[in-house]
DNA sequence: ATCGGGCCTTGCATCGATGCAAACGAACAC
DNA sequence: GTGTTCGTTTGCATCGATGCAAGGCCCGAT
């Protein structure tokens, strides 16, 4: 009834426990004979490792830990999948954690809450902590997802923020727009860059200033984008001809806000996001965005940490001084869609 | 650099590993005088629990495991992280697993393949394992969210199905709708159940059998939802003049699909879904919709994990036959929106 | 002064598996 | 026949924390 042990699978075999874990574990100088019936044992009595045990003589677990802001948001909830599936390759288990984007519990992550459990950790942080606790590197493998995290102190996965920006902004031009709304600033660091694609992609096409607008929300959920863009149509400025929302839940409140108002897209008011999450290929109309390679990122993610358990597993290295992390920016394409499509000729 | 031990603490602060623990775990009879000696060592230190070497010890790792179909599905996601919440009050992190619908995986977890990292398991299955498996009961603590489990083996949360369904026909009749497309049969215990809940409200209603009409799907997924109205929009039968989408993600795709062809929701055809997903409310138009209520499921889910290992943590147990597993039906709500709101009078 | 009892503190064994290195036996060479 | 080597198997200590129960100590009661 009781949990089968490596002992009893020993006794039932005839042989010992450390000749049991080398079947197990694949040792290579194991006599068929013998490797047959351990084997036979194993499967008789269901023999099930006990990854604690294991993990606590090895060191490794395992398990690596994801933490996002909000599991229910989208793009975190598709990344987390992707994540998961890149581990369950590897045979490693996912650990997830919600830190509800609150700063204390991704600082205490950042600081090791997770490492006694898991393997390494990714991070996907709303806020990454300034520069008290950037300042010092973790002692455990760390990559950080989409965000530039500060200061170069960590590896970091996920697309060029600016770029990506700059992209959407870019496509809303080429299709004649001009006045455009930059939807989703507020004081993250990955807003930070994506108002600066957006500025760059704005001067680059020779906008006039008088056109350049950019609104500010709390979080990047379909309720703020929501929100601000009906107080911007209840307002008395003149229409926008086009919304870049930082992301795709902002663009689907502002859709939603948009068809509330009678607003008509693309044909008043052309709409572009980021994420290109499954939902984008829905809305109405089905939404222009970007698209992040999220298999690409959950993948270099895991192999960089992989790299790090390397390296930190060799604590003897000479005290070459580390060179500034690695910050890798994966693949983006842009998926245009109704929201953008040429409404008229130029402006 | 190390890792910081008890043993580390307990000579830092002049006292053995045992007291060390029992200020740790806040054994109530520790001098104050010790136990701010320790606490002041163990700050300094910056020791942190080893939860792997205790769970070694204690036989609970304060994990559970969460093994939904798909992450990315904005129903599980949403469960996902209401489960997640729920086990952070209690101090419990979360596992999760994806079990991309694969029923063989489903069977490994039914067979015990998470049950030595984690105290126990939520099951959202969608293919539950039929007989073979269901006939005899796991020796770990297992609730089943979401489906009928076959025969009672397994404790059991969520909301009752059939009557979700029924409420939801309910209501589309009441809005005068007459010919309803049931929109999501599948193999799925679920499948049925909602298909039962159909029936049930169509024929308290008196509808005509030729105006029933079910519709099957292989996932219940935006794009299969999309696929199949497209399809009944095409063929030559009469117009439906609502469609009861199993979940919100048929209902999405329902939506676009009528959209796409130019039929009015609601003034041609309803439309209803089950869930609640966030994007319901975002829909176009805003998606009438059954609310279960996530934060009772998860939190009586977990409640009953705790029940459960406190009777299997006792071994003793006289052989008192086991009752029928609880079968837990929680509350849920009609969301009504825009998209079945009544369109005219009567049929 | 002595004893009993409550409060703190401690040592030791233990959870299940693996690292390490010794022990064992057989095969081979000289 | 003896020594060496290789392949296979084993015993023991160990990872870090907790269960258990004993050991000290202090205080009040008799």
């Amino acid at each position: 009834m009781a949990r089968v042990r490596m002992r009893d699978v020993a006794e039932h075999a005839g042989v010992s426990v450390r000749t049991v874990s080398n079947v197990v574990s694949g040792y290579p100088h194991v006599s068929p004979d013998t490797r047959a019936k351990v084997q036979r044992s194993l499967d008789e009595l269901g023999y099930r490792m006990d990854y604690l045990a294991r993990g606590l003589r090895s060191g490794r677990t395992g398990f690596i830990a994801l933490a996002v802001p909000y599991l229910a948001e989208p793009y975190f909830a598709e990344l987390a999948q992707a994540v998961i599936r890149a581990a369950g390759r590897r045979g490693i288990t996912v650990l997830v954690e919600a830190t509800a984007g609150d700063s204390e519990v991704e600082r205490r992550i950042l600081d090791g809450g997770l490492t006694n459990v898991a393997d390494g950790v990714l991070l996907s942080a709303l806020t990454v902590p300034a520069a008290d606790v950037g300042a010092r590197k973790p002692d455990f493998p760390l990559v950080m997802l989409g965000e530039h995290s500060v200061g170069d102190q960590f590896p970091r996965v996920g697309i060029d923020n600016v770029a990506a920006a700059r992209t959407a902004v870019g496509h809303l031009v080429e299709q004649g727009c001009r006045r455009i709304v930059a939807l989703g600033q507020n004081g993250s660091e990955n807003g930070r860059q994506r108002t600066e694609g957006y500025r760059q992609a704005m001067s680059a096409a020779r906008v006039r200033r008088v056109n350049w607008l950019v609104v500010p929300v709390e979080d990047w959920t379909r309720e703020q984008g929501f929100a601000a863009v009906r107080e911007l149509l209840e307002g008395d400025g003149p229409l926008p001809d086009a919304v870049f929302a930082f992301n795709d839940a902002l663009a689907v409140g502002a859709l939603r806000a948009l068809d509330a108002s009678g607003v008509r897209v693309p044909e008043d008011v052309a709409v572009a996001g980021i994420d290109d999450i499954q939902e984008a290929a829905y809305t109405h109309p089905p939404l222009t965005s970007i698209a992040p390679d999220l298999d690409v990122i959950a993948e270099r993610a895991l192999a960089l940490l992989e790299e790090q358990s390397g390296t930190s597993a060799g604590p003897g290295e000479p005290g070459a001084p580390v060179a500034a992390a690695a910050q890798e920016a994966t693949p983006f394409r842009l998926v245009v869609r109704a929201s953008s499509r040429w409404r008229s000729a130029g402006r």
